[in-house]
DNA sequence: ATAACCTCCGTACCGCGATACGGAGTCAAG
DNA sequence: CTTGACTCCGTATCGCGGTACGGAGGTTAT
């Protein structure tokens, strides 16, 4: 059995001691109830570990991960799937909004960048807010 | 000349009253010296309180607007498409990201959804960090 | 002129996701 | 058996963008 001190789980999982720290505390991963003064880990902490970072990378709060950890061990997939479909909603509304910006941005600079005497399109539009 | 209150100044331009003192005391808006005890504020305030939402629209962070404030004033249009160039490519960065979280949890939940016997395909994913 | 409301100002607090610090204890190598 | 690295634990601090509170004083309608 691997046994991974602190130091070690958290450069395996590509995460820092205090984020491991932080993560227990927040009631993402059990302290483990290590026989002795000094706690150890295994693999499952690693997975668990790149849980988080994998459902951070898809948008995720802490709090939602921490309910997605323990829907894992529940297996309620209606509930999983439900947290999911919001979260893709969000990453639509989220996306849109960019891509407003982003176009908005894009014309301002074109504009901009194309001489022309007078304020700045880009300021200018700020100003007279404009814009969306 | 219209003269505005600070509650009516933030109503006005779709803030509260806080934010407009937080603006204040993060530099992007000048506190009026008004004579006597109670602030007077004008329609350029109001405009300032519209760029700085337009330009939080844009995802601009407060100190970058901060700064395009100030060009405002100095009109350095090098400056201005250096930050919105930076910006717009942050933006891609930041819609590349969303984009390919959102195709995975998108496939996902059609498998998740799609019946089949086993562990949960999203919580799995996570659990074996192999989506991205 | 008094009640009701607003302003001013400082300070504290919120949620989020971490990161830093410091003292005491532990562990392994030289 | 000491030195140095690491661990544990609590508490503090950070950056971001605000929001809330409270008391003293100003302003406005009745």
């Amino acid at each position: 059995m691997p046994s991974l001190t602190i130091a070690r789980l958290a450069t395996t999982a590509g995460v820092g001691v205090e984020t491991v720290r932080f993560y227990q505390r927040k009631g993402l991963m059990a302290v483990p109830a290590s026989s002795g003064a000094v706690r150890h880990y295994d693999e499952a902490d690693v997975q668990r570990l790149r849980f988080i970072r994998a459902a951070q990378r898809a948008g995720f709060s802490l709090k939602e991960i921490a309910e997605l950890l323990a829907l894992d061990a529940s297996e309620d997939r209606a509930r999983v799937q439900a947290l999911t479909r919001t979260r893709l909603a969000a990453l639509d509304a989220e996306m849109a909004e960019l891509a407003a910006a982003r176009a908005m941005l894009s014309g301002l600079l074109t504009e901009c960048t194309s001489g022309k005497a007078g304020p700045c399109p880009i300021i200018a539009t700020f100003t007279q807010s404009g814009c969306h």
